[in-house]
DNA sequence: CTTATTATACTGACTGGTCGGTTTAATATC
DNA sequence: GATATTAAACCGACCAGTCAGTATAATAAG
């Protein structure tokens, strides 16, 4: 199989259109619920070249949550958070950053691992060991950074750095949740910010009773 | 196939039977994935039975998720928690209450509405609102328990009793989410813990650095 | 320059099966 | 006698997946 990148690139290709059209559709209507030939219709392409790229359903499953974590790997790397020196301020900078993503329609700001693992987790391990890979990975840069900060400032609670980094990802793709529930982004703003606050006691940076 | 059981049918109707076996199936598979005849195959349920009680597989699902409401309602009104005195009490008991349920497998604890609106918050509005009064229902009875102890205690943050009940219900669904991106419970138990500690700190519990 | 070969991208009609839902006709149960 | 319930046949729409064939473009041979 040879998965090499097409020799010359003149146009999108069709495999690259059908996993930006996952992107959308399955964020929007989630995967099962998604058929192939919405997809080809959403790309502009035939049927045949669906099965011509992915072997099934499945692996376009598979092939779209690697997908995702390159575009949303990219993204994270190249925000300005990360031009901070002090760890904490990454660490917080990057909860705002999420905060600020969470705006225009809901399946514009919402994750389409977390959308599709909650399917499939139990009838698809490939699919669910994808999207898997995409949240530790990301956690696994915010672990990181919050190491770094835990190590700087002294802080050590009954809590490890990677529970913390999963913490903010539960946070996270709870908010998603309730705002899909609510049909606003609002409900997932608040929550946000109850996870800045927290990330501010466990490093000291507020005092429990204050202002906003 | 007739069984010839004849009296020995309890008077669990076939709806009855219909709404238990959705509430299995749908948390195992998700909702677009599970089929109406799947669901009379486990209620043990003729197919002519179902659109006899429900006129649609959507109307099965706003039925699943009021059914959903009611016996989770049950669940929590009759838990040990309420009998504490102290409203802050039975926050944090409330919050041990859910951890404690985080054991066995994964579509025994994980949230049928949670599931359900991921999929078709888009696609499907009736069963949207009927997973969102779910939530919110469940929320407001934990935010009057905050409020109350915010009254109690005179915390005055820039949060509402609203926004950290619903926190509350948003880390869970997220917990539920790794868990089954992860296959295990035990990063929605540390997860759980995470958000003990920072109501804990909120209501100055804990100073910041401290022992498990 | 022309023709043959090879490999990949792509097409769209087609297929076998599944889906939600209907219908019918008979049987329990209250 | 009305309300459940059953079993099975049935329907049309739709589904994932197939297949035979076209398009393009590069390489090599005549």
């Amino acid at each position: 199989m040879n998965t090499a990148l097409p020799t010359a690139r003149p146009k999108a290709s069709a495999r690259q259109k059908l996993l930006d059209a996952a992107l959308s559709v399955i964020r929007t209507k989630g995967y099962a619920a998604t058929t192939v030939d919405e997809l080809c219709a959403e790309a502009g392409v035939a049927k045949g070249s669906f099965f011509h790229h992915f072997k099934s359903k499945e692996s376009l499953g598979v092939a779209a949550a690697d997908y995702w974590s390159e575009t949303t790997g990219a993204l994270f790397e190249t925000a300005p958070y990360h031009r901070h020196a002090d760890p904490l301020a990454r660490v917080l900078g990057y909860i705002d950053f999420r905060k600020a993503l969470l705006t225009g329609r809901i399946e514009e700001f919402t994750c389409l691992v977390g959308t599709m693992v909650q399917e499939v987790y139990d009838t698809c391990p490939e699919i669910r060991d994808a999207c898997d890979a995409s949240i530790s990975g990301h956690a696994a840069k915010v672990e990181a950074d919050i190491a770094e900060a835990m190590t700087k400032y002294g802080i050590r609670g009954g809590w490890t750095a990677q529970s913390l980094a999963l913490h903010t990802q539960a946070v996270l793709q709870g908010a998603f949740v309730l705002a899909k529930a609510k049909g606003n982004a609002e409900i997932a703003v608040a929550s946000v910010d109850h996870l800045r606050r927290y990330i501010e006691l466990l490093f000291h940076l507020r005092k429990g009773k204050d202002r906003a």
